[in-house]
DNA sequence: CAGATAGATTTCAATACGCAACTATTCTTT
DNA sequence: AAAGAATAGTTGCGTATTGAAATCTATCTG
């Protein structure tokens, strides 16, 4: 009774606890995402992603505030024209590569077809390798290898462990 | 004349080929990404995901079709209960995989701090490894060791090569 | 048969989006 | 120095999307 099952609340209590929420508050939309894959493109100027994206500029510009407050873009000005300003990736944005090289490569698999275009490796121009979970011995981990693991009780959670538990 | 830089162009031409915005389309958004974590988590049904993401009913069902539209999810029946339906990951909702892990791991580093809950090996108990861009060959890469590689001409185009040349 | 449950759809107010026009600075050209 | 163009926005306004609540239908349980 009461209604919530068991494994709605073991999934709701770890996710109150979990990082993605917020990581999908910056880049989980649309052009927060094309703004971030410009960025890491070379894009930098207002005009440049305004054009390169086909967004429209008011738009552009909640995105771009969005972005910079929350520490992915910094804004600086040109030294070199008043006018202009300078958007780059910071750290915590250039750290987001792996993120959308991985959702590329699900695309190009699943979506697209190979692109013919590829992101390779400059020193010696082969593709890059295709993002894959792995244990920490380097064995590829599918879906049903995972488990969570609670740092602090050391309890564990299997993925469809509790719907079964009626507990 | 006429307005746009080398670079824009070289950008626009990319991303016309590129499988990212199709990819973007899917999953995207907000709600369809809380639902992927969802169903990777094991969430199969309406009840659990409305519960279990505090999602508005009618948005959930919106979502819960285009995600089916789009060959991430299955719904069927549930031959024990007429009533309910089951939603699945098809193995194209499965290898989204990485790119959640990716970016719960990028919201555990650089937004949330360590979380007490994390992903593990079932064999090992062990956490998994931090996924990163790597070569063929296993260097690790940052963005300033890529190039794009057109395959059909070969031509190649660095991050900021174009913004210099002046063309 | 009388609820209760599961999976939606409908209604409606509030918010967000997207286009176009406008503004304010800062170069550039003459 | 004045006129024009470029850059980075902001404002107004009609449309589309969202989210909360109520409703609906089919199925199951007591």
């Amino acid at each position: 009774m009461s209604g919530i099952e068991p494994d709605i609340e073991a999934f709701r209590a770890a996710a109150l606890r979990c990082p993605l929420p917020e990581a999908i508050e910056l880049i989980g939309e649309k052009w927060a995402f094309l703004i971030l894959r410009g960025a890491l493109n070379g894009l930098q100027h207002f005009e440049q992603f305004q054009a390169g994206l086909g967004i429209a500029r008011n738009i552009l510009s909640d995105r771009l505030s969005k972005m910079v407050d929350g520490g992915i873009l910094a804004r600086a000005s040109d030294p070199a024209d008043g006018r202009k300003k300078i958007y780059s990736l910071t750290d915590k944005g250039e750290a987001l590569l792996p993120v959308v090289v991985a959702l590329r490569q699900w695309g190009e698999e699943w979506c697209h077809g190979p692109s013919d275009i590829q992101l390779a490796d400059q020193q010696t121009g082969k593709p890059v390798k295709t993002l894959r979970l792995r244990a920490e011995d380097g064995r590829e981990l599918a879906l049903s290898d995972l488990m969570w693991i609670d740092r602090r009780t050391g309890a564990t959670l299997r993925r469809h462990q509790a719907s079964d538990a009626k507990l």
